[in-house]
DNA sequence: TTCCCCACCCATTGG
DNA sequence: GGGTGGGGAA
């Protein structure tokens, strides 16, 4: 693509403003860019490269007015759809116990994507539960508009209907952009495909890139039926088959390629590389996360010390963001630096939403979301039942939940009949704060006026109060406040709106340090998407994780696992890991686990390591072979009848004179004696014999 | 009205 | 393990 457009502007003398790039995230977006510039060797001014996301979000604070949107809308992620929902749920009185609020999201999130639209939703034919969701999703919608809000779906969706239904605005865009290039667009959706035709209507100069066998985002509506579709479109379009791999060794390449003919429904794509033929796969079993950790570890820090690979060109890849704290735990213990992408997510944090919400009410006091997370946060008199009673008052008359408040002693509106006397007294103190803020926003400049809601909203003494959390919160609330700075510059109101659309915008890859820190990386496969690395390690290869057993059942969701799995394989330039361990926790203890199929697909003769054989001899590793028997070993503790009074239970912490701690897998009778099977911290696993062994036990510590 | 504690429920992937 | 909602005390 970086290419594509150096070769329009410098060849085609195509003016870099006239050329819109979609990526999948920012972070693609800035290095798509750097690279063009790399490229001609000079800024590529006005060259627009966005995520989809981004561009419409724009879009809409400019030509939003069309469809009934003010320029200082909000964007609602995940949790304020949420509390929408739960808000709905409550005016009708159903039972969010009975229609999960997430299931009836994911229902008009479908919906959505299909640009069904919720009148038209309410007419088809349905379930009972579509009849729930066709009610809430009209009032879900009447109350985003009057808050002034869209969703992450009506981001797209918006655009498109305004699209359709003002070809002023779609004329406009066509006439500016006269090429359009999309990257990764096996994970486009419906919605996206369909903006990029109208876009793209006039001219059809449309590139899109993309590999059937990287689609893992079906889930979230990508429907890689468009690469298909694509061709349908533009019967005159020409197909590029880019097979030939500039990354990896060739071992790698054909390990990946083995895997993915799995895959049923699949184009053939078969990648080849004039690269060396590298290193084989390493597959490596360990006892449990700990385990699993610590030889990722201990191998980043060989390959740092012989063979001089900066830790910042590894990665340690999985399926769930719950594995990375085995790894930061280990990282932490062996003194690695490394870096985390995702997980806890920053904007996620309790403290920040809060901070945001009181800008966003502040940006935009329609935003009855943001209100209510703040109202009485930090406490101030306003109780749930005032809340409440305040919510119903303003629904009755058409009203926010702010202009109630303004209103509150307007006798038509009746606020003061429904709440107490002590309530208007905080209502009024509240009403005066915001006002205040908002006054001040227009003038003061992003940081400052962060510095300002701290200051009079009480939030920063709130924080202070804890002094069990007061300083990571307080440093968090000073980081969000450090990513305001770059708007400061900008001299009109927009800053604000700019800050906030790009904070709900950014995503965790975005904000990942590249080579700039000697750190490891740890991050799940679906972010790793588009990454490379020297070394790559991917843990829990385990049947219920990769795949993932909610999965399993579904034949088409398990090729997208493996898909998952071959975008992680294919993320190594030189050497790649693939781990399992052989027990794994879950709620509390630890359950024993089955390798995953795909460490079957993978050719022999391209493998190192492998079944049991890794760290241990086959022999001593046996038991393990046989998943059935170490489940039933891990459950069944011996009945105490049977033995000797001092035997061993699975899970106890045993000490051993050579081979030092480790935990009992299991304990069976044999010949009148007592064969224990013991997971060694660094010694791996051994089977002993109880009269023999001279264990010692050792008392779990906590 | 606020705060604290405990019981209970839930659990992929993410712009 | 974590978040939350309900109940009760202050």
């Amino acid at each position: 693509m970086a290419h594509r457009i150096a070769y329009l502007v410098s060849a085609l003398n195509i003016q870099p403003h006239r050329i819109l790039a979609v990526t999948f995230t920012n972070k693609a977006a800035r290095e798509l860019r750097e690279r063009c510039e790399r490229i001609l060797g000079a800024p590529a001014g006005g060259l627009a490269v966005r995520t989809f996301h981004s561009f419409c979000a724009q879009l809409l604070r400019i030509d939003g007015a069309l469809a009934g949107l003010q320029p200082n809308y909000s964007i609602y992620d995940d949790d304020d759809q949420e509390r929408m929902v739960r808000r709905v749920l409550e005016e009708f009185e159903i039972d969010p116990k009975r229609f999960a609020p997430r299931a009836v999201l994911a229902a008009i999130s479908d919906a959505k994507n299909q640009m069904i639209e919720a009148r038209q939703y309410a007419a088809g034919p349905g379930s009972y539960f579509e009849e729930i969701v066709a009610r809430v999703y009209r009032r879900y919608q009447e109350l985003l508009l009057a808050a002034n809000a869209v969703d992450f779906d009506d981001l797209l969706l918006v655009t498109h209907r305004l699209f359709e239904s003002s070809p002023e605005v779609l004329e406009k865009y066509q006439a500016r952009f006269k090429h359009l290039l999309i990257d990764e667009f096996q994970d486009t959706n419906a919605l996206q495909f369909g903006l990029a035709r109208m876009l793209a209507a006039g001219h059809h100069n449309i590139c899109v890139v993309g590999d059937p066998n990287q689609s893992i985002y079906s889930w979230r509506h990508a429907d890689p039926r468009n690469m298909l579709d694509f061709k349908r479109v533009y019967p005159n379009a020409r197909t590029v088959t880019l097979d030939q791999n500039y990354r990896s060794t060739q071992t790698i390449i054909e390990a990946a390629a083995a895997l993915i003919s799995h895959n049923k429904g699949r184009l053939p794509n078969d990648l080849w590389t004039e690269n060396d033929k590298g290193a084989p796969v390493v597959i490596g079993e360990a006892y449990d996360e700990e385990e699993e950790a610590r030889l990722v570890v201990q191998e980043v820090e060989r390959l740092v010390q012989d063979d001089q690979v900066p830790r910042s060109a590894m990665a340690a890849m999985y399926r769930v963001n719950a594995q990375s704290r085995a790894l930061e735990v280990a990282c932490n213990r062996h003194g690695i630096p490394y870096q985390l992408v995702g997980g806890l997510k920053f904007y996620e944090r309790r403290e920040i939403r809060d901070v945001l919400a009181y800008l966003r009410v502040v940006s935009n006091p329609a935003d009855d979301v943001s209100l209510e997370r703040v109202i009485n946060v930090p406490a101030r008199g306003i109780s749930d039942r005032t809340v409440t009673a305040l919510k119903n008052t303003a629904a009755r008359h058409g009203l926010s939940m702010f202009e109630a408040i303004a209103r509150r002693l307007d006798p038509e509106v009746g606020v003061a009949e429904a709440v107490n006397k002590r309530a208007m007294t905080a209502l009024e103190t509240f009403s005066a704060t915001i006002q205040e803020l908002v006054a001040r926003s227009f003038d003061l400049a992003p940081t400052d006026l962060i510095d300002f809601v701290l200051d009079r909203t009480g939030y920063k003494r709130f924080i202070e109060q804890d002094e069990e959390t007061r300083e990571e919160r307080w440093e968090n609330i000073l980081e969000l406040r450090a990513s305001a700075a770059p708007y400061d510059g900008a001299d009109t109101h927009e800053r604000l709106w700019d800050f906030l659309s790009n904070v709900s915008l950014v995503s965790d890859v975005d904000t990942m340090d590249g080579n700039a820190s000697d750190a490891l990386t740890l991050i799940t496969l679906h972010q790793a998407k588009g990454l490379e690395y020297d070394a790559v390690f991917m843990l829990g290869l385990e049947e219920g994780l990769l795949p993932h057993s909610r999965s399993m059942e579904d034949p088409m969701q398990l090729e997208e696992e493996r898909r998952l799995c071959y975008v992680g394989m294919t993320r190594a330039r030189k050497r790649l890991y693939m781990l399992r361990s052989f027990k794994r926790g879950f709620r509390g203890g630890g359950l024993p686990t089955l390798p995953s199929r795909f460490l079957d697909e993978l050719p022999r003769s391209h493998i190192s390591g492998g079944r049991a054989q890794t760290r241990h001899d086959a022999r001593r590793a046996e038991p393990f072979r046989d998943p059935a028997s170490l489940r039933r070993a891990a459950a069944t503790p011996l009945p105490a009848s049977t033995g000797p009074r001092d035997t061993y239970t699975a899970g106890e912490r045993v000490r051993h004179s050579v081979f030092g701690e480790g935990v009992v897998v299991s304990c069976t009778a044999s010949h009148g004696d007592f064969e224990l099977t013991v997971a060694f911290a660094g010694n791996g696993v051994k089977r002993l014999m109880q009269s023999y062994a001279k264990l010692e036990k050792v008392p779990r510590a906590g």
